[in-house]
DNA sequence: GGGATAAGTGTATCCATGACACCTTCACTT
DNA sequence: AAGTGAAGGTGTCATGGATACACTTATCCC
C-alpha cells in the first residue's frame, strides 16, 4: 500500500524493543542480547527490531523476543509503556521505538542468540552493563513502571508458578521494589486482598515446610 | 538522509496528536478541530499531523496545536502518553501516532481554525461529539491519564492562573473528576499537602471574598 | 534430643480519609 | 439601615489502612 501523505511528512522506521524481567535467585533480571549487527556490533541491548508490513506493535514486540532470544510469551504479559524519538537516538536515522513492558514466568531460564543475535543473557535489572543506543533510559523507565503496577495491580503473580508460597511471593516484590519488606505486614496486606487460596498443601525444603498458595478465581492480575 | 534498513522493515507515516484540556465554566473541555482534508473530511478529531523531518515529537505536537488552533503553549505542559499503531487504524495506510495530553492554562479560550482546519472548539470531554479514526479511544484514554495525574502531581494548579481560590481549585478537581467533593476535606488535604500559600489577597464578587492563593516556591506541579 | 533454619502469628499506634452542619462575610435590595 | 441571598470558611468523630515490632512453631539434620 502506497501512502498518500504531505511532501513534509516524514517515513520513518518503527521498531519495538522490549524490556523483558524475571527473578533469578531473589533478584530482579533484564533480558539482554548482545548486538551482531551494527550500528553497536557486539554491545549489549535491549531486544527489539523493526515492525514488519501488516505488523501489530505487540506482535513485532513478541515476535523480536521469539527470534532474539527464543523465548515465548503470551499477549497479556506485555504492555506498551513508552515511545522513544528523539532525532539521534540512532545513528541510520530517524527510528522512533514503542517500547513494552514484558514479564517473563517463573522458569524462562533458558535463553539463547538468534539470527541478529551473538547472545542473550540475564542481568541484575538495578545494575546493568552499558547499553546501545538509548537503552538505558529505556530500561530505567521500565523498572519505575513496573514498581507502579506493582502497586495496584496483582503484577507479582506473573513472575511465580501457579503454586507459590508466600515468602517467595514477597520475595519478588523484594526483588522488583529492591527493599525490604516486614513479613507480618506483607502477609496482612496480601491476604485482605482476597487474590490467594491456600492450596492446602506444603512445601518442604531447610526450616519449617511453608503453606502453598494459588491465585483466586477470577483475581485481577497482570498488566492492563 | 537515507536509511539502511532490513527490507521487511516498515516505513510507516509517523504522526501525533494532541488530547488538549481546558476548563470552562466548571466543566472539563476537550479542544476539537473540524477536519478540512480527506479523510473523514469535515469531522471532529484530535488536533494531529505528521512530524516534520528533523522535529522532535513534542515539537510537532505543539506546531500541530499552533497550526490548527493559534494556541501556543508550554512544553511543560504536554506529555506523551501512549502510542496508536494498529494496522487499520488510518485508510491511508499505516499510520503510527504518538498521543500526548495537554493541560491548557485558565483563560486559553481563543481557537480558530487554519490551513488543514474548518474550525476548532471545546467540548464537553465527557461528552464529545463523534470523531474522525480512533480519536474516541485516544480522547478516552487522555481523560483517564487526566484523572490519574491528578492524584500525584499537583496536576490542577496548571489550569489556573497564577493566583487563584480554594474553591476555584476545587472546582477544577471536580471537573476533571466528574463528580462533587466535600469542601471541608478538599480544603484539609490540599492545605495540608503544603504546596499553596496564601497571597493574603481577597477576591470580592457575589457572596463572601475568597483568600487567594498561589503555588508554594519549590512545590511539584504539571506533567512529568 | 538438640540445634539450625525458615515459616508463621498479634497488637498498639498513627495517619489519611470521609461523613457531617453551622457560622461569616459581603453585595444588593428595599 | 435592616434584611436577604450567595458564596466562603471552619472542627470533630469514626473508620480503615499502614507501620513498627518479637516470639513461637515446624521440620531437617546431625
Amino acid at each position: 500500500m502506497t501512502l498518500s501523505l504531505p511532501p513534509q511528512a516524514t517515513q520513518v522506521g518503527l521498531a519495538v524493543d522490549v524490556a523483558a524481567f524475571a527473578i533469578h535467585e531473589g533478584c530482579l533480571h533484564a533480558l539482554l542480547i548482545e548486538r551482531a549487527t551494527l550500528p553497536h556490533l557486539q554491545t549489549w541491548a535491549l531486544p527489539g527490531g523493526f515492525v514488519h508490513v501488516g505488523e501489530e506493535l505487540h506482535e513485532a514486540a513478541l515476535r523480536e523476543l521469539r527470534d532474539e532470544t527464543s523465548i515465548e510469551l503470551e499477549p497479556r504479559h506485555l504492555e506498551q509503556f513508552y515511545t522513544f524519538g528523539a532525532i539521534g537516538r540512532d545513528p541510520r536515522g530517524r527510528i522512533v521505538s514503542v517500547a513494552h513492558l514484558a514479564v517473563l514466568p517463573h522458569g524462562t531460564v533458558h535463553v539463547m542468540g538468534g539470527a541478529t543475535t551473538l547472545h542473550a543473557d540475564w542481568f541484575p535489572a538495578h545494575a546493568p552493563p552499558p547499553l546501545a543506543f538509548d537503552h538505558a533510559v529505556i530500561l530505567g523507565r521500565a523498572i519505575k513502571r513496573l514498581q507502579l503496577r506493582l502497586e495496584y495491580a496483582n503484577l507479582a503473580l506473573e513472575f511465580l508458578p501457579e503454586t507459590f508460597t508466600l515468602p517467595e511471593l514477597q520475595g519478588v516484590h523484594e526483588a522488583i521494589l529492591d527493599k525490604a519488606l516486614d513479613k507480618r505486614n506483607f502477609r496482612k496486606r496480601l491476604l485482605a486482598q482476597g487474590i490467594l487460596t491456600p492450596s492446602g498443601e506444603r512445601r518442604s525444603g531447610v526450616g519449617r515446610p511453608a503453606q502453598l498458595y494459588r491465585r483466586a478465581k477470577g483475581a485481577r492480575t497482570g498488566l492492563l
